[in-house]
This record gives C-alpha cells, sequence and structure tokens, in this order.
DNA sequence: TTATCCGGTTTCATATCGCAACCGGATACG
DNA sequence: CGTATCCGGTTGCGATATGAAACCGGATAA
C-alpha cells in the first residue's frame, strides 16, 4: 500500500503540494534558495538523514524543481541548483516564512531575513493584492469552486455556503 | 524512534512547517477556507482515513489553527473553524494554488478559484513586493541569515555566498 | 601511497498512514 | 416507543516512510 497520491485531485493545491508536500521538501527548497548546492550543504545543515536526502532530492528532481549540474568550483562533483519552477515557490516559501515570524516565533528572533537586496530592507508581507497593488482583507478574497469541477460535499447543504477567509 | 521534529529549529519556515507541513494539513486547511467545517466534509472531500483525519484535526487545534465549537447548524454536533492564525495561512494556500496553476495544472483546468469577491477577477498572483505595492524581480530578493543565527554551513567557501533567487 | 572527503547505498528498527471493522450517542422514522 | 441510521470517532492490522549506522567506491589531499 502506497501513501495517498495527490496527483490525480483537480486542486492546484493537491498538485503542487505533490511535489513539495513532503516533510522536508520545503526546506531543502529553502536552502537552495539561501544558496545550498551540494550534498553535504543539505545534509549538515537540515540534519537528514542520508537515504532520506538522496530520496528527497531525486522527487525534487524528477518534478523538475531541482536540477543536478557540474559544479561551479571546478570540482568533478555535481550540484542542485534551482529550475525555474523551483525559484517561483520563492512565495510560498516566503509566506510560511512570515507567517512563522508573525505566529511562531522562536525566542531568539527570526534566523532568516527576506528583503530587498537593493535596500537591505525587510519585505512587506506577501499578500492577497488587487491588480492595482492594493492590499485586500481576507474577507474581501474568495476562493470558489469552478464552474466544471466537482461540488464541494458540503454545499447544497441548509445552511450556508459563503466560505470563510 | 520519532520522525524528526522541527520545533527546535529556529527558522521560521520549519517552525511553520511542524504546524501544517504534514500531508494532509494544508488541503484540510485549504477546505477550511472554502467552507468546510464537518468532520464528514473534510473526510469525503480528501478521502482521507478517519483515524488520519482525527489526528491531523487534533493536531492543528493544538497549533490554534483550529478550533471545535458548537454547529451553526443548531445541531449538537461541533464543527471545526479557522482561528485567526489559520486564516492567515491564506498567503501560503494562495501561492500554492497559483504555482500548481501556472506549472502542474491539470488538463480539465484548475478547480479552485481565487477571486475577488467585489469584481469576481481572478487575483493577480501572490508575488514579493516593495512597500510601493510594486512587484520584484525575484533576483532582487535577498534571503539572508540574521546576524544572531547561526552560520550556513556552506558560508566561508572559496566561491560565492550569494543567493540564487 | 596512504588517508580523508564526498556522495551516496544497504540494512534494520521504528513511526506513520490507509483500510476495514467496530462503537456509543444523537437523530430520524414508523 | 422501538428500531435504524447518521455522526464522529477508536481499534487492530498491514504497508510505507523515515532515521541511524555501517559500508563503499571514486576523487582529492598530504
Amino acid at each position: 500500500m502506497k501513501t495517498k497520491s495527490f496527483s490525480n485531485m483537480q486542486c492546484s493545491i493537491a498538485r503542487t503540494l505533490e511535489h513539495v508536500g513532503s516533510w522536508w521538501s520545503l526546506l531543502i527548497i529553502r536552502d537552495a534558495m539561501m544558496g545550498a548546492r551540494r550534498f553535504k550543504h543539505f545534509q549538515t545543515s537540515l540534519g537528514i538523514a542520508k537515504n532520506t536526502l538522496t530520496s528527497r532530492l531525486n522527487d525534487l528532481i524528477a518534478g523538475d524543481i531541482l536540477e543536478k549540474c557540474p559544479a561551479s568550483d571546478g570540482s568533478n562533483y555535481e550540484e542542485y541548483r534551482l529550475t525555474e519552477r523551483g525559484r517561483e515557490l520563492a512565495p510560498v516559501i516566503i509566506a510560511l516564512s512570515q507567517w512563522g515570524d508573525k505566529w511562531v516565533a522562536h525566542e531568539d528572533g527570526p534566523s532568516t531575513m527576506i528583503t530587498d537586496k537593493q535596500t537591505g530592507e525587510r519585505l512587506p508581507r506577501v499578500w492577497p493584492r488587487r491588480e492595482s497593488g492594493e492590499r485586500m482583507d481576507l474577507k474581501e478574497v474568495g476562493m470558489l469552486r469552478a464552474a466544471e469541477a466537482p461540488a464541494k460535499v458540503w454545499e447544497n447543504e441548509e445552511e450556508n455556503t459563503d466560505d470563510s477567509l
């Protein structure tokens, strides 16, 4: 028996989690975004078992999030680099980081700062906005079932169907 | 032997994943954001095993992401609702959804639309921006180790230390 | 030429998860 | 009132995922 796969679900969130939803994946991607390239970087930074790391790295390569390429330092080894798909996960990583900073901060303060490289300033929170760039209130955001999608099981109930965002 | 915990890590991303990093957590939160309230809603929508769902719901309650409160439909049952902490995970959910829409879309199209309730329009992508609201290029975003944090293991190497975002 | 580093693989014990059966209290039905 | 069904679980079991430690072959360093 396999652990259930999300890949057949139509939902984009489920399909994304199929790629990055296991325990270590997002931390590996975080380290890659912070400059980790080599097996040992990930291994010592994360304290992950080597076989598990091998497995997760291969999954990320199979999902085209990372790619293996010749080491940039001249050695014969290879290194792991983010693909564009991988780099575009930055909003997810940043959102997770900022939520953690606000709600579950470590007593010593955050260990990672997400900044504007030009100014060195910390970025404002990644947040839903209108086309104009204006920040939205969460109450203004709708998460709706697309017309073609199967009905939510809790729809057509007596009460209401508004989402609670 | 337990699966390794992230809670002792200083990194906010790891600390957040401690709450929402297991396979089902974010899908449960997604369903809650789309209006799911009752045990059976989650169970039939996700196709998750009941004991696993019980476990995940209790974890989310322990993490103050969900709370149990009397049912709004007058029955004697209870229902699960997002706390404010939970609602503030919306940027994470939206970022995951939008990444999936772009990179791993289902052939039938996305099943979930994230919209502006006022206009019904789809939201632009959640993305790092400056205080002004201007969208940033990922190359302009820095993910830096805070001064107090332990050094990254790949720092002080011959090559360079710029991150690759 | 020997020792160490690097990036793994293998083996084994434990932990997590899916599945199906069961269960007790609440509700619905006749 | 009596029985059946719904709801929200719990229990037991087998399969999968993970961690720890030992081992390994090729590249590099001394």
